[in-house]
RNA sequence: GGGCGGGUACCGAAGCGGUCAAACGGGGCAGGCUGUAAACCUGCUGGCUUAUGCCUACGGGGGUUCGAAUCCCUCCCCGCCCA
């Protein structure tokens, strides 16, 4: 079947389910109706190539319009990423050379390929140094001739930093600009961005209207709450669930997000029906910790399969449930000297110095072979031909040997 | 170029001569409880084989002082206002 020929209401609800707004929904219609693959812009971010749950969001999307026949065109930011932040001040923002650029795009297509459709005809991965290599600075300041200062500050991001009194150094401006020239550069017929890209996109489609050309549709998703519940989920906040995560990680991590959390996180990273998540966070009829393994046995099943959710599951319920010592629990050497248990517990990498093993052993987190140990002073030896359990804390659990 | 205000621990932010490894909040960790690595409550949160001890740390360097994150000089960096 070729379904861009008719356009239902059901396609078009299809293609932006899930989506916080789209500029503009009218102009949809017309874009299907073009009878030709539209062309999708994804930009992904070549110095962070960990895709984690938050990316999956819109990934999930742009696979629908996979689906449907379109092309996503994956718009890898390499001359962005050879600059750098030219101020310096950006540590976010690292320059990085072309070896390093391919070798991130590289584990972000393989990653990227746990959702998306890669067959060439599908996915069309493009860097943006294609066109800003050979760009001269008459040109570019053409291309600066075609946003005001007022509507650049406009963006809340340099709005409320006016605001506040911090500083913004012009070339921060220019990344929105040419995040929007890589719009008209490859003719995109929609972009996809999370909400903190709303701006960046839409002046896509201002200069692309400018420079006469039709203009992108802008798909804006949402960002989703990170495990701590506050900030969204980001790799520089570390509180994410990484698609290559262990399935164990994984469902443990999920397991760990408050549970006013699993209503966004059911609706954005499931496909479960909007009845059914109904249900599952109402509190009074489903046992908050059995929605919650819901929701993380489904996630892991979707990026490992169902054995693997299921023995994640039970490991979890064996291990933080009733108590009991990990399945596949490490040995770790640590000699048959007499030692302090605190730089024992230091050497294992529990703790990051002898002082903080002292303050664990004080605060009654460690036990050697079940037997609890709150003296910092302690010291140990490992008998030769034995191995004892040492646990600090609830997650943190090893043999140890001589 | 001038005037003013700033640079403090992982982050935000107090302190403005000793009682400062430095309030408070966030984050992190631990314990209790539990439904779980939720929620809540409590504690801890620079290092050194714990010591009325030493070392490192309040932008860098120098100085005053018995004693400085706190005062002075100088340099670097940032913001606001004026030109």
């Amino acid at each position: 079947m070729h379904p861009m020929t008719t356009i239902t209401e059901d396609q078009r609800d299809q293609l932006t389910r899930g989506a916080v707004e789209v500029y503009s929904t009218d102009e949809l219609d017309g874009k299907l109706k073009l009878d030709r693959p539209l062309r999708v812009k994804y930009g992904m971010d070549p110095t962070a190539p960990d895709i984690h749950l938050g990316h999956t969001v819109q990934m999930r999307m742009l696979r629908r319009f996979q689906d449907l026949g379109h092309v996503v065109v994956l718009i890898i930011g390499d001359y962005t990423a050879r600059i750098g932040d030219p101020s310096g001040r950006d540590t976010t923002r690292p320059v990085l050379t072309p070896d390093e650029v391919d070798a991130n795009a590289r584990t972000y297509l393989d990653q990227a390929g746990i959702i998306l459709d890669t067959d060439p005809a599908r996915l069309e991965v493009r860097r943006n140094s294609e066109w800003f290599d050979g760009l001269s600075f008459a040109e570019t300041l053409k291309l600066t001739g075609q946003v005001t200062v007022q509507q650049m500050i406009a963006r809340d991001n340099f709005k409320s930093r006016i605001d506040a009194g911090r500083e913004i150094v012009i070339a921060e401006m220019m990344y929105p600009l040419m995040q929007a020239y890589d719009s008209v550069m490859i003719d995109a017929d929609i972009e996809f961005g999370g909400t903190d890209q709303t701006f960046n996109c839409l002046m896509g489609r201002d200069l692309m209207a400018k420079m006469g050309k039709p203009r992108q549709l802008v798909i804006v998703t949402p960002l989703i709450p990170g495990l701590d519940g506050s900030e969204k989920m980001s790799k520089s906040k570390g509180n994410y669930v990484a698609l290559t995560d262990p399935p164990n990680d994984m469902y443990g991590k999920i397991m760990s997000i408050p549970d006013e959390l699993m209503g966004d996180y059911f609706r954005l990273l499931t496909s479960i029906p909007e009845t059914r998540i109904r249900s599952l966070i109402n509190f009074d009829t489903t046992h908050p910790r059995d929605s919650k393994d819901c929701l993380a046995r489904t996630i892991v099943e979707d990026y490992h399969d169902m054995d693997t959710a299921n023995a994640a599951a039970e490991e979890f319920r064996r291990r933080f449930a009733e108590g009991q010592l990990p399945t596949d629990i490490e040995l770790k050497h640590v000699g048959a000297d007499a030692q302090p248990l605190a730089s024992l517990i230091a050497n294992v990498g529990y703790a990051s110095s002898n002082s903080e093993a002292r303050r664990l052993i004080q605060q009654g987190a460690v036990t050697l072979d079940d037997q609890k140990i709150d003296d910092p002073k302690a010291q140990v030896t490992i008998p030769a031909d034995r191995q004892l359990v040492l646990k600090v804390g609830k997650r943190r659990v090893c043999k140890v040997t001589a």
